[in-house]
DNA sequence: ATTCGTGCAAACCCTTTGCAGGTAA
DNA sequence: TTACCTGCAAAGGGTTTGCACGAAT
């Protein structure tokens, strides 16, 4: 029985192609949008709709199988969690997305924790700024 | 003649009513959203629009005295430059923003740039998680 | 007199909502 | 059978664009 299946049941929603094309699209991706996903997904499961991209994007994240992040001014990227956790350096010059194991991060997060009582949410992290190739 | 007489100046550009008092709302208000911006300064400057407003801040933000941040899902925070760099807390519960004086962020910033070659804009940091009251 | 800047309206993108029919359980 | 889920279409928020008038220089 797969994750999905066993949260929603656990929950008394219902499993349908929809949702699980959703979720396999997700996984697929890296740092999705919803659009992306649907352009995946709409070719699996005969015309997913967007809307229902939309909604089960909500779902799945309620349910604590994707998140997602900011890494831009338009639209939010989305990716499982079952990814190991990641920051995102994000290029405002040429766009481009480097992720980092948060091992430079966890001393950071500690002090925001202990002194200012705040736990910063992870996969949500995302430093806007000008990568190596375009700081020259 | 002020910072924006000369920014302007120095271009070729115009001294305008509407970029004077679009430039004063960012500096009177905090993390104003480009809405705001437009409600403070429509009653300054016998209506201003709000095309008038978006075009300025973009102006506001290439002449380098305001920057921007995204601190929700929807709309831009714009600030004034003239302020103290800051990086924000925001609470994903209850939608609270703290500011916080970025002395615990320098080392990361000198981290990602020494060992990543990137340099982080420090303006446009925020961080989201749970903030104390929220994560009872 | 020349550009540049503004207001208005319409278009645009991304996202959400209402509703009726379809489907998992 | 009975909720729940989906697709469609329309509405909604935020932002951008085209165009002609108006204003700074």
């Amino acid at each position: 029985m797969s994750d999905l299946a066993d949260a929603l049941r656990t929950r008394g929603l219902r499993l349908t192609a929809q949702r699980q094309v959703v979720l396999d699209a997700v996984r697929e991706l890296t740092h999705a949008t919803p659009e992306q996903v649907h352009a995946l997904a709409r070719g699996r499961a005969a015309g997913v709709n967007i809307t229902t991209v939309y909604r089960t994007l909500e779902l799945l994240e309620q349910l604590g199988l994707v998140t997602h992040t900011h890494l831009s001014h338009g639209a939010p990227a989305y990716h499982a969690t079952s990814e190991p956790a990641h920051v995102h350096l994000v290029c405002r010059a040429c766009g481009g997305i480097q992720e980092l194991a948060p091992d430079l991060f966890t001393p950071l997060a500690g002090a925001l924790l202990a002194n200012h009582g705040f736990a910063v949410d992870i996969d949500h992290v995302a430093f806007f700024g000008a990568c190596a190739d375009c700081r020259e």
